[in-house]
DNA sequence: ATCACCTGCAACTCAATAGTTGCAGAAGAT
DNA sequence: ATCTTCTGCAACTATTGAGTTGCAGGTGAT
């Protein structure tokens, strides 16, 4: 199951620091070590984001070794997106019922 | 064209209060003033949250007389899930074909 | 056993933002 | 013309969150 609360996934989402942690992770799962390699900031600051992504489902931590690499959980993104869109269609349906009325049709 | 960069609508639906303004939004169009009879918060408050959501293009300001009433765009939300959906579909294919190679196929 | 490396926790700084109050100004209503 | 009401601007507070440095603890490699 992954209904986390939707709001919270968008609170992740609205941060560029995190896309270019998922982006990096789209290209393969890696840890909070490696990332701060290739990303402007330092790993602790890549450790919170990444504690943040998982706590709404959109990454998740897999142990290697010694090591915690990282998987983008793509699906989830994918899910997020149909519930989104299923709003923005009821909220269009609605005000399409409420200028049919206001017109007197 | 409704392209505003994608980050700045996910940090714009990461907030509780600016979803319950969208919800009410989406009752039927409405005005800072009349939003704050039925929300917590000042009518100050609600229209900074308003200017953010205008911003990213996910409501419309309707001058009605002297007052300014707003539409909720759920096309604007339908595109963004649209977006989205792409942005998880993407990972999925690539990670996919990352853990075929590492498999040996 | 020791060394190197990676993770995790804690305390701190700084900037952004949600929220408030107060006031000035413009546009309908009487 | 006056009164009411709605909007818009400005200053201020407080909380959240992004980012940092520093250190302690484990775990694999030699």
């Amino acid at each position: 199951m992954s209904s986390a609360a939707l709001v919270p996934v968008f609170a992740a989402l609205g941060d560029e620091t995190r896309w270019s942690i998922l982006a990096a992770l789209g290209e393969g799962d890696a840890s909070a070590s490696a990332l701060a390699e290739r990303l402007p900031v330092t790993r602790q600051a890549i450790a919170k984001h990444l504690a943040v992504l998982a706590e709404v489902g959109l990454v998740e931590p897999v142990r290697v070794g010694r090591e915690v690499r990282y998987r983008v959980l793509g699906a989830e993104l994918s899910a997020t997106a149909a519930r989104l869109d299923a709003v923005g269609r009821d909220w269009e349906r609605r005000l399409a019922a409420i200028k049919e009325i206001a017109e007197g049709l």
